[in-house]
DNA sequence: TTAGTAATTTAGGCAAACCTAAAAATATAA
DNA sequence: TTATATTTTTAGGTTTGCCTAAATTACTAA
């Protein structure tokens, strides 16, 4: 069952092809992978050949590849140490939230399940990365979350800010100036008809935000 | 200069010629280097013959290798890392001791430089890893540190726990009772003539302990 | 429906890092 | 000092993961 230890490339190529599957649901072709790992279809043809055979996908022909339920398994831990160790650069080392992606794609192959499993513990067991995205627990669940626009929460309902759409400075600062981070609580009010503005609640404080910024901003409802 | 990144197996013969070449002074054996590496001493000479024209190390057909100034440079920063890593395994995901080498071996080939600066900060510049090993600095530099036995350190001198020789369970367990462990602070107040014997200061209390002891463990002098 | 375009695969090659077997250089011991 | 043993290197081969060029299959638009 358990395939034996992957490779570096290996473990890149499933990431990838994971990723583009939509939760495993669409088949991935061949020239998307090229695209995303910069590494010639020809090339890919290869490997996605050696992974079919490992089981890890399913690829026919000319028709796309597959990911299959073992090969899933293995992204969802590829994904889990990468989202913990991004936790880890930001939360401890004070990493920039754009710095943490490139260093935590190398960190990510390091293969001591015993080390992420201790990182998981030593970080408290988070739940969501610094970019908001759902980090895997240890048996590959994702505790579903269902995320949707801040824009297109009703009145009196309350959600997790998890996401931040428009990655650009000033809108950073912008929020920061509102107090609106990855994880901050917010209660909807009103959203008056004039222009779609938003009045929301933040610890305690009430706001306006303009309907433009709502929509870039992804939330959990709870 | 600055050689170009270098691969982790050209990283992995750096670090073992400078671990044999006594800080760089001595010639190292093509067969001593196949027998660390666990390697066919061909493909040492394969290696060998590369790092040479990087000029890294210096090479003479049948004589052997010699580590270069830029060579040291390079091992020395793959040893920081490496006993950076070993101080967090150990400190903040509380590995024990005879666990984090395997992994740091890993850990020390993630090339970034502002991770271990940062890493480095985060656990306030540790002198020595939980081995009692001394971290070379962001230069490279090893602050010189003269390593003497407990039992030949004279009445009134104190010292820091900096290695422990015999690497046994039940010297572990003994230790562990008498509160002696890399770092601890010891002085001596009196040696028993009658069998060797030391009496000795741990945390403002007297204890006694065998020349036996003492002899296992290794002190720096303050 | 068929001609042209795009996607994918096949075929053949290359570099890195290893291997085995055999040759060459060096060390050692009678 | 010379025969033997040991060490090291050379020569040729393998696997992994990539490449280019050419062939094949699938898609699309007239």
């Amino acid at each position: 069952m358990s395939n034996n230890k992957l490779s570096k490339s290996e473990e890149d190529y499933i990431k990838t092809i994971f990723n583009l599957s939509e939760f495993g649901n669409k088949q991935v072709s061949t020239n998307s992978i090229s695209k995303v790992l910069k590494i010639e279809p020809a090339s890919v043809t290869d490997m996605v050949k050696k992974l079919s055979l490992k089981k890890l996908i399913y690829h026919k022909k000319y028709k796309g590849s597959q990911i299959s339920k073992s090969g899933i398994k293995v992204a969802l831990q590829i994904i889990r140490k990468h989202r913990l160790w991004e936790v880890f650069l930001h939360e401890k080392l004070n990493f920039k939230w754009d710095k943490i992606h490139n260093i935590a794609e190398e960190l990510e192959h390091v293969t001591s399940n015993k080390l992420i499993d201790k990182l998981d513990d030593y970080l408290k067991y988070p739940k969501i990365d610094p970019h908001g995205d759902p980090i895997p627990n240890k048996l590959g669940v994702i505790e579903s979350t269902i995320k949707i626009s801040l824009s297109d929460l009703k009145i009196f309902e309350s959600g997790i800010v998890s996401r931040i759409i428009k990655e650009d400075d000033h809108f950073f600062k912008l929020l920061k100036k509102l107090n609106i981070q990855i994880g901050t609580k917010i209660k909807v009010i009103e959203k008056l008809e004039f222009d779609n503005s938003l009045e929301i609640i933040i610890d305690n404080k009430k706001l306006l935000i303009s309907k433009k910024i709502a929509s870039n901003i992804k939330i959990t409802k709870i």
